[in-house]
DNA sequence: ATGGACAATGTTTTT
DNA sequence: CATTGTCCAT
């Protein structure tokens, strides 16, 4: 099979440029994968590249798993050795094998999102500070965008009293999870990153080892991947990355398109291939991508030429509010499915935040069609299933304290808050951990630990501790599976989740969900099992299987097509979301955002938003997405409402003034606007939410980041406009 | 220690 | 409004 035919000459290029540093910069639908894999071919194939000198990274476990499928495709046979994973994945293998170098042992478990703000929590509470004024969430955030950045506890900037506190929880924090043989998911990078930086036996080896180094998603990386990169091509220098700075959505979590710049900039003979042939949409699609993407300030201009060539205007729709909204997708999805024009499967609904799949999913529920979701309220993060999971740990892990105060009182076993911090405690003391405390007590009177206990608080302990004690000891000899159902009948789990009730059930058959997955580990064992149950995402949940539509958030929907796609919720506040008003970069990234979802459609796009929009128990009116304005009208079927604020500026002002009969004017228009900054003197500086005329005066709520949300009439409270 | 009733509190996106 | 935390009676 020749690895060249069929591609473009552009596709060619970017498949046979291997040495030294290369940038693909690939637009979307432009055929990326197919570059990445027939490259990967292509080195082994033709270059004669040993699979073993082969690194190539992704994002998600999804787009691994399809590269692998694919070059195996191509090549055969020919692949064992060859490197290929997620950044996570690969970091966590090379931890592993190296762990010596490092202050934790290579069995560590891997905290997820939900272990990590629990620790945070524990280490407030070992701090004694308060959880209301440094919230764990707020707190998790500066970690996480420290360790990012390559940040340790000591580098930590501080500008403020509060980076000084946040900064000794960094450190705590960062002491309970080496003390738990934990790594966070930010640790698997920043660790790694470390480890190249420091040892250069360890760089050195890897380094020698990668001749090829291939990236998938660049524009999504953040500083320690970047820097895990420089690393790891440090001896060979092939570095080949393909990425797109237009579908770079992930600035929260880190990533820094302008590593793609920086790359440029660090390696001066970079060679660049630029894609532009788009093979997904239809011109229409592009030149409303293209409209929307345009604005955005720090970017190189694409010209996205479709080789399928026109199709038909998109479709605008405005609903009178979001459960009409709602009606309307699902109404128009199932008339072109009854007219024979397209397929369930054919659909996807995109969405910016996960709170708007409720509606559409009532929608869908009350027509009788079935839909599948991905992400929100994942299978790995619902309770049970961090039950199961977190007993697993705690046998696998006694170190695993995060688990162990998750299960030690699932279901209830008299062992309560005082119970848990007096195990902390004499633990602490005897410099062991919890857990190992717990293996301690199951031995009853016979320990001498027993007694360091007030009263009666041993006995649950030593009844708990026995039941862990077993399965420790049971543990080389069980697979996953076998471990598993011992605990679920030791602990009487079904009876606890009450299968009785339909919540019950349900819960019970996330379990047996959970089983069957654990099913599949029986060779490879409960470090394996462990290790995907943390590092799988939402992305990778989504499954091809059934011919229905797919609601996803857009983020979500990076990497994916279909061929009719409907945006909803296009309006101020929600897309753009009214969390990045206030910050020019944040902007440009909800219009990349946008640009994600429409060049994910090929035949079809809707663009759907509401005039009425229910948040916080209130329907509240809504103005037009922003975005929606920069789209030609000529694509568009149906017209764009005129937004209330130019509105406004036609009438005249005088009319909408008027006297209460007091002396004193009312209020008859809106002098704050969502997004405003102001400052009061007492609750200091807050954001407005939203504001609306109400009895004659402008009822705000506004966002205080000293005291949360408040509701306050304007013409009483005394504010500042610090910033429009 | 537990469980239920009420209050407060908060909504972006997630590897 | 819907989830999460807190208080209080057992």
């Amino acid at each position: 099979m020749d690895l060249l035919a069929g591609l473009n000459p552009q596709q060619r290029q970017a498949v046979t440029s291997w040495e030294g540093p290369v940038l693909v910069l690939a637009g979307p639908g432009s055929g990326k994968t197919r570059v990445l894999t027939h490259s990967i071919a292509y080195r082994i194939r033709q270059l004669g590249a040993r699979p073993y000198s082969l690194l190539a990274v992704t994002f998600t476990n999804k787009a691994a798993r399809e590269m692998e499928t694919r070059v195996a495709g191509l090549l055969g046979e020919q692949i064992q050795g060859l490197t290929l994973g997620t950044f996570h994945g690969v970091c966590v293998r090379l931890l592993r094998r190296e762990a010596e170098h490092l202050p934790f042992d290579s069995n560590f478990v891997i905290f997820d999102a939900d272990d990590q703000e629990r620790l945070v929590k524990q280490a407030l509470r070992d701090l004694d500070i308060d959880e209301k004024l440094y919230r764990p969430g707020s707190v998790h955030g500066a970690i996480s965008r420290a360790k990012n950045e390559l940040l340790l506890p000591e580098d930590f900037p501080i500008l403020s009293y509060r980076d000084e506190v946040v900064r000794r929880i960094y450190e705590k924090y960062q002491d309970l999870l080496i003390r738990s043989n934990g790594l966070d998911f930010d640790d698997l990078l920043l660790w790694t990153a470390t480890l190249l930086d420091q040892v250069p036996a360890v760089r050195e080896k890897y380094a020698r080892r990668y001749e090829h180094i291939l990236v998938d998603e660049f524009q999504d990386t953040n500083m320690a991947q970047y820097q895990l990169l420089r690393h790891l091509s440090s001896y060979h220098g092939n570095l080949y990355v393909v990425g797109d700075v237009d579908q770079s959505i992930y600035r929260w979590r880190g990533a820094d398109y302008r590593n793609v710049r920086r790359f440029e900039s660090d390696f001066p003979k970079v060679e660049v291939v630029l894609l532009e042939e788009n093979y997904r949409s239809t011109q229409e699609i592009l030149d409303a991508a293209m409209a929307v993407i345009t604005p955005n300030r720090n970017r190189r201009h694409k010209e996205l030429r479709a080789v399928r060539g026109t199709g038909q205007k998109l479709q605008f729709y405005e609903a009178y509010d979001d459960r009409s909204e709602a009606a309307y997708v699902v109404d128009r999805i199932s008339t072109l499915v009854a007219m024979g024009r397209a397929d369930p499967g054919d659909f996807a609904v995109m969405y910016r935040t996960n709170a708007q799949s409720r509606l559409l999913e009532e929608a869908f529920l009350h027509a009788g069609l079935p839909y599948k979701l991905v992400g929100a309220q994942r299978f790995y993060g619902r309770r049970e299933v961090k039950d199961v999971v977190g007993y697993l740990r705690l046998v696998y892990n006694p170190a695993d304290e995060i688990s162990l105060l998750r299960v030690v009182n699932v279901p209830p076993r008299r062992i309560g808050q005082k119970t848990q911090a007096a195990l902390r405690q004499q633990a602490e003391r005897a410099r062991m951990s919890a857990g190992a405390m717990l293996l301690e007590l199951s031995r009853g009177e016979d320990s001498p630990f027993f007694e360091m206990f007030k009263g009666r608080t041993a006995a649950p302990l030593a009844v708990f501790g026995q039941l862990y004690a077993g399965w420790r000891r049971a543990l080389p000899e069980l697979t996953p599976l076998k471990l598993m159902d011992r605990i679920l009948d030791d602990i009487g789990y079904e009876t606890y989740l009450d299968t009785s009730s339909d919540e019950g059930l349900s819960r019970w058959e996330n379990v047996l969900e959970l089983r069957r997955l654990a099913s599949e580990y029986e060779d490879r064992g409960l470090m394996a099992f462990l290790e995907d149950v943390a590092l799988i995402s939402d992305q990778d949940t989504l499954d091809e299987a059934g011919s229905v539509p797919t609601l996803l958030t857009l983020h979500a929907a990076k990497g994916l097509e279909f061929p009719v796609v409907f945006i909803v919720g296009l309006e101020d506040g929600t897309l753009p979301h009214i969390r990045s008003f206030d910050d020019p970069e944040a902007m440009e990234e909800e219009r990349r955002l946008l640009y994600v979802g429409v060049t994910r459609a090929k035949d079809a796009l809707y663009l759907v938003n509401a005039q009425n929009r229910t948040a916080f128990g209130y329907a509240e009116p809504t103005e037009p997405s922003r975005f929606l304005g920069d789209i030609p009208d000529d694509l568009l079927n149906g017209s764009v409402r005129l937004r209330r604020r130019d509105l406004l500026s036609r009438e005249s002002a005088a009319q909408l003034r008027w006297d209460d009969g007091n002396g004193t004017a009312a209020a008859a228009t809106r002098k704050y606007a969502a997004g405003m900054k102001v400052r009061h003197e007492v609750w200091g500086d807050g954001m407005v939410l939203n504001s609306r005329l109400q009895d004659g005066d402008e009822t705000i709520d506004i966002f205080f980041e000293q005291v949360g949300l408040k509701r306050l009439a304007a013409s009483l409270a005394r504010l500042d406009i610090m910033e429009r």
